[in-house]
DNA sequence: GACCAGATGTACT
DNA sequence: GTACATCTGGTCT
């Protein structure tokens, strides 16, 4: 049999790997959400803890189109103390409280002035399990959908502007290729509300349980 | 798989 | 003051 994405994706990265993640530069979040939320998949999500390092590849993004999009926090031009952080520049972190319970992160794209972003809405933990565990609430590792993620990873609204660029959180790449083949594009999740636009296709997730490319391709094509 | 309660911040009247 | 939210976990079928 061979590995299955999921698999490939999870494999733990070494300590000094970890420890050499740089953030992505200004400029990867300077463009349409759209773009930013298709190149996220297979990024690692680092998150520095008290008790240590978490890192977590990204598997489902979701973008939000700004002052066009129905879904958008800022769809019309709303501008609110809650969403003021989408306003800025990108690279930035949104995080904002639902549902009376639940934190949603997403990343801010686009220059200042055009409030765009992506959703993260789950991941694979590959480094620092134990304390993504420790912090769920049914101490298990999964971070299949936003709020676990932000759960996992303890993020909340006091991250809220957080600069990606910065430390503390923040997005690298570890070089693992994701072909095209694996990545499928759906309908946005829980916004009924917005219309026409909840059919628009622009939720990202990666192939999981299908079996990954081989290594040979995925280097060729790197 | 479907259904539903949960708990409160936020936007808007 | 009121309606509802970029959801999750548990229960029931």
């Amino acid at each position: 049999m061979s590995p299955t994405l999921r698999e490939v994706l999870s494999a733990p990265p070494s300590d000094r790997q970890v420890a050499g993640l740089a953030a992505l530069p200004r400029g990867f979040y300077e463009r349409d959400a759209e773009a930013v939320a298709l190149d996220l998949l297979g990024k690692l999500l680092v998150r520095e803890l008290p008790d240590g390092r978490a890192v977590v590849r990204l598997s489902e993004v979701e973008a939000y189109l700004g002052v066009g999009d129905p879904a958008a926090h800022t769809f019309g031009g709303r501008r609110t103390a809650r969403n003021e952080v989408m306003w800025g520049e990108g690279g930035h972190l949104y995080v904002y409280f639902t549902y009376g319970m639940h934190h949603c992160a997403n990343v801010v794209t686009g220059p200042a002035g055009v409030p765009e972003a992506v959703l993260l809405r789950g991941g694979l933990p590959v480094y620092g399990n134990e304390l993504i565990r420790k912090r769920r609430r049914t101490g298990t590792t999964d971070l299949d959908g936003p709020a676990k993620l932000c759960q996992g990873l303890a993020i909340d609204r006091a991250d809220n502007g957080t600069d990606l660029t910065a430390g503390g959180v923040w997005l690298a790449d570890d070089g693992v290729f994701v072909p095209p083949s694996v990545v499928r594009r759906l309908p946005r999740v829980g916004i009924a509300y917005a219309g026409e636009a909840a059919t628009w296709p622009l939720r990202f997730c990666l192939s999981l349980d299908a079996s990954a490319p081989s290594r040979r391709r995925a280097r060729q094509n790197r």
